[in-house]
DNA sequence: GCTGGTGATGCATTTTTTGCATCAAGGGCT
DNA sequence: AGCCCTTGATGCAAAAAATGCATCACCAGC
């Protein structure tokens, strides 16, 4: 899009910090994009950047601005798609932003049936920490959001939500494998490995110790699933998912789970104890998505209705 | 804004409905514009245009691709407004699409004292007739409507009403002068003058005299309040109007209504007879107005809710 | 005071846009 | 049917705009 380049070079030299940076990045001269930018300003009116010593940043007008910029982009992305719609094949690009509880089992099985479908259609999948997936739909920067935490932010409208029941994972042959439900005081002094404190699932096992005054002998903190998982074929001890994590849609607890790792099993934790999380699929509020990420919103979450419909809600 | 020419141009094309009286009104030659549509065509990777032997026409990828633009332009005069707005004065311009009613001494009273606090905000006013307001709107000509009239299109967002009872004029020495209100059977064989067809007053006119089964003398048909208010200078006859129209925010009633004809009285007509009419005050659905049209929609709506309580709502 | 980084600016060059002349195609009128 | 007028599209030269190079002025850290 040629109409958008001046505005596309705003955006990065703000994310840059730095004209000259930006363009390297952009495989231009650092007086092009300069005169760019004073070019834009003059037209604005008034300066977007303040310049400092070490570059530039942007000014209160130059934050307005970018938002602006940034939501022209993803409305221009939406209008595209829409346009692609009419020729009968389905293009388009979804930018998802999840924790890593989604990008597991759920999303991968979810984009893969949804490209099937739709072979048109590509994705991008940005595996965020804490806040940062609810920052990304503000920047336009994603269309979706998966988040397992509570939602803070005000701008963030929940299309769905799914409440999903933690989950202990062990080694098969596990002194609490053969129960059918995992208590807390059964965790006691039992050597466990947890998510980092980012995490929702975390968040909610710190609450159950808590309350239940139970200490766990915590061996060991990631925010990567796949080692947890991994490390419990060298050492037996006990990790926490959501069922979502372990398989995508099928009925969760036994062997019977094919996907999932056979020589580890998972027993839910009992409600009694710790309370049940629950996943918020999201997008930013009063924006319009294009098709394809709108079609895949839809499908995931009557997809989830089909599988869980109690636990799926709005 | 340098940046947005092509767009503009596409705009001017589909309203023109020809590539060369666009050319013509935007002061470039036929082949420039030509080229420059081909080379937005070329990047949307669709033709937004139907090649008519007697012009253009937007196609469906046109109009979505239309409405966007329209969009965008709006949402740049609303960054534009606001980043005017950190340097303390409020700038912008606000356009407003009117019924006949408001535009009497309303909306001059209105617009002339929020110039006075906010003189660097310029103003623009379309009288529309019947649903053009809506349409207005949609098309992002108009930030705000003023419809006296049921709103009919769906996204219109009413951001207040205002209840207006129909009142009837007449020269001072009218027989009906001394009634404190009119009903409509008094109105039998009387000479009236009507509001055309598609007036709000008119409708609710028609209906009272079809429940009533009163035939008045209709002696001229108008869409103009102003001739309408002359014309009863030359003849006895009577004309209806809303408050609204007849004085912008006093008391309405008698002589002492200072801008007010001092030679014609308004009587209202009896509730019993004819329903109140709805003064709509509207914008967009789902658009974030510009400072200065937001500004003056608060301003309108505060003012009237100060002056007619009773009748403001939401 | 030197060094290494930043953004701004004058001038020659390259790229893009524009305008003129012209073509081909379709509808309306005789 | 045939003419005529208007429409959008295109080749080519001129005008305009964007770009790149060299350089300046500025500031922070050492």
């Amino acid at each position: 899009m040629r109409f958008m380049t001046s505005l596309r070079f705003i955006d990065v030299v703000a994310r840059e910090g730095s004209i000259r940076k930006a363009a390297d990045k952009l495989a231009i001269t650092s007086t092009a994009l300069n005169r760019r930018i004073l070019q834009i300003e003059e037209e604005i009116g008034q300066p977007l950047f303040e310049r400092l010593p070490g570059g530039v940043r942007l000014n209160t007008a130059g934050e307005i601005f970018l938002q602006h910029i940034r939501s022209q982009f993803a409305d221009l992305a939406r209008v595209q798609s829409q346009i692609a719609d009419l020729s009968g094949i389905r293009r388009g690009h979804v930018r998802i932003a999840s924790g890593a509880d989604a990008l597991r089992r759920f999303l991968p099985e979810a984009i893969a049936s949804y490209r099937g479908a739709h072979p048109a259609v590509s994705f991008d999948l940005a595996r965020c920490y804490g806040e940062e997936a609810e920052a990304r739909l503000f920047s336009l920067d994603a269309d979706i959001a998966l988040i397992f935490a509570p939602i803070r932010a005000a701008h963030v409208h929940v299309a769905a939500t799914l409440r999903q029941q933690i989950h202990c994972v062990m080694p098969a042959g596990h002194r609490l494998a053969g129960r059918d439900t995992i208590r807390i005081r059964d965790l006691s002094g039992e050597r466990v490995v947890l998510p980092t404190a980012q995490s929702g699932v975390r968040q909610l096992l710190d609450t159950a110790f808590l309350r239940r005054s139970v200490e766990p002998d915590v061996i060991l903190e990631s925010d990567s699933f796949e080692f947890m998982q991994n490390f419990l074929h060298f050492e037996p001890a006990l990790f926490f998912q959501i069922p979502i994590a372990i398989n995508a849609g099928r009925a969760v607890g036994g062997a019977d789970a094919a996907d999932f790792d056979e020589r580890l099993v998972s027993r839910p934790v009992d409600m009694a104890d710790v309370a049940a999380g629950t996943l918020h699929i999201c997008h930013l509020k009063g924006r319009v998505l294009p098709v394809a990420a709108a079609k895949f919103l839809d499908d995931i979450i009557t997809g989830l209705r089909g599988r869980y419909s109690d636990e799926v809600d709005q």
